[in-house]
DNA sequence: CTGTTTTTGGTACCTGGTACTAATTATATT
DNA sequence: AATATAATTAGTACCAGGTACCAAAAACAG
């Protein structure tokens, strides 16, 4: 039996579960089919296959052994959480709604939180030492409410130069909830004052 | 009113709950209705009086308290200091950046803090008791450093029933550094889910 | 014996699963 | 093109450890 493309997307897919449950070990079953793109059933039969415990129990291994936590890539400069990312392409973060990101007089967070975590991950995935943002095109589709996750997929749709268009859409579930398009340019260091 | 004999116990077995989940965390309710020989829903009923959080959540925050909550955005419906507001026409704020807004390898802020200011001097210009925003386009004209003070102006260009256009400009000194137009919705309180 | 506090019991519902079966889709081989 | 097989998805019943709510029972004070 020769190997087959399907076999070879099944190891990557297993590969990069692992990779993103080794830099965040609380992501459920849900973020990671909604990571990956597969169904749930499909997540837990990879977790069957590559022995990986469920959800409870890596959030008590971790509890229990405090030294071990490896923790995010959570660089402090982004906002969400980040989960994936491959620079110069790519990347997904995922940020949990809080009480405090919320309008007093709803339980719907200000638009700002879902784009300083859209900009930030844009930002992010530049291949670059320094980018800032120059010129961003956003929409909100529909409110996001307390509690609920949001998980924000950069991509990089052309590099002209040191300018970046990068494209980010944000989904609660399946639903989007936000969509963005951002200018960004890179900036080399030399061309920053003092 | 004299103390009777069972605020006695009920307090003494409180104060003892408080000691055994000092000692372990993670004794879920059943363990605890065991320990103190009380049905499952006193317990219950004692962690609500005690503002004590449950099983799951007590093992997350021990999970994840190795360096956690690096408070990304202020928490107050504004971002920046409302100094002047004509609700229904017009309103300034001003934000004075301090060193954590900035990106690590720069003295420049990261944009999404001017889109914060803006968006939420936007909304807040609004005459409505809730306004979302919808649609966005915003220009950084240049970055802005540490110290430095930006002063967001909101001007409502456009009222056609929910809708409302908002352009808002920042400065620095008389610099602009920001230009966003912010397109919003007013939400009347009965339109929003429960 | 009555009124209030405290405790208990029971139901419906939630998340994040396990365990299992069956159907569907994708791919490879004949 | 038909078929075998791998991979994926869908669906059900069940579990722990809860929340939220309501009613009933028990304990106790006056």
């Amino acid at each position: 039996m020769k190997v087959r493309r399907i076999v070879v997307n099944k190891a990557e897919r297993q590969r990069r579960l692992v990779r993103f449950l080794e830099s965040d070990p609380f992501l459920t079953d849900e973020d990671l089919s909604q990571i990956l793109r597969v169904s749930i059933q499909t997540i837990r039969l990879d977790r069957f296959e590559l022995k990986i415990p469920e959800f409870k129990e890596r959030v008590l291994t971790v509890a229990k052994n405090p030294g071990l936590s490896p923790r995010t890539l959570s660089s402090g400069e982004l906002v969400g959480e980040m989960v994936d990312l491959e620079v110069g392409s790519s990347g997904i973060s995922i940020l949990t709604v809080t009480p405090e990101m919320a309008l007093s007089k709803t339980s719907y967070i200000r638009g700002h939180h879902l784009f300083a975590q859209a900009n930030s991950l844009a930002v992010a995935a530049i291949d670059a030492e320094i980018a800032l943002t120059g010129i961003a095109r956003v929409t909100f589709k529909r409110p996001v409410s307390c509690g609920e996750k949001v998980l924000a997929r950069a991509l990089i749709k052309l590099k002209k130069g040191n300018k970046y268009m990068v494209k980010v859409t944000s989904y609660v579930k399946d639903e989007v909830v936000f969509v963005g398009r951002f200018l960004i340019f890179a900036v080399t260091e030399e061309a920053i004052p003092q």
